[in-house]
DNA sequence: GCTCTGATGGTCT
DNA sequence: GACCATCAGAGCA
């Protein structure tokens, strides 16, 4: 109930997505692409229907051996092995033996850099993708976290290295508005190259996932042993 | 509102 | 066998 509506005043589902991305967008250093990455449209056509969300939370991972926190920092390792693709494609992999993770692949071929989908608005297919996610209580917790991305949009390992830029696709990258304002701080959940400000985010944005102002995340490394 | 913990399994050493 | 690019829910303030 309540239909969203548009800047322009229209209901959203009858939005158009904007066009593909092309692979010469995504080229470059991922934490200059990743912000770029933001207002996008990340799409998925499955038998249920659509659903559509703009991207509003991303976070670089470089491929070049700078990045110990890259999952490409060991090389092309059989789980890795899709980052080292082409750019463009989705990178889909298995967190904590519950949740799937998704990362677009950035740079060129062979760098093995990616950017991972932290958050996004759900803009079309508001139901449907409520109806994957139980568990949310509100429209902004829809997408609001990685895991929660991809049971929104219905991302799995079925999804593995497919192509974001073909217009075939069932899961597809569209241009969209970028937003007013973007802020950077450290990556979330991740133990080394925490210094790095390669987390961005819509300034503002509510589906923006939960982190500690100036405190970086609650730390529970300091378990006892 | 915030903090803490269990669940659960692929990946890599 | 340890380590996770996490989430949901319980407990407490």
């Amino acid at each position: 109930m309540g239909v969203v509506l548009t800047r322009s005043g229209g209901p959203l589902s009858d939005v158009v997505p904007g066009p593909l991305l092309a692979p010469e967008e995504l080229l470059g250093p991922p934490d200059a692409v990743a912000p770029t990455l933001l207002g996008c449209w990340l799409v998925t056509d499955r038998p249920a229907g659509r659903v559509a969300l703009r991207l509003t939370e991303v976070e670089a991972y470089a491929g070049d051996g700078t990045d110990p926190a890259a999952h490409s920092h060991r090389g092309p390792t059989p789980r890795a092995a899709v980052m080292f693709g082409p750019p463009g494609r989705l990178y889909v992999y298995f967190s904590y033996g519950v949740h799937w993770c998704a990362n677009i692949v950035v740079g060129a071929e062979g760098q093995g850099s990616a950017v991972l989908l932290r958050a996004g608005d759900v803009v079309v297919g508001e139901e449907l993708a409520a109806a994957r996610r139980p568990a949310a209580k509100a429209a902004r917790d829809l997408a609001r976290g990685p895991a929660r991305l991809t049971q929104a949009l219905d991302i799995g390992p079925g999804d593995k290295d497919a192509d974001l830029l073909d217009p075939s696709s069932s899961v597809r990258l569209h241009r969209g508005e970028p937003p007013v304002q973007v802020s950077a701080g450290p990556r979330v959940g991740i133990s080394v190259a925490t210094e790095l400000p390669w987390r961005f985010w819509e300034t503002g944005a509510a589906s923006v996932s939960a982190f500690r102002p100036g405190g970086g995340p609650r730390s529970r490394r300091a378990r006892q042993d």
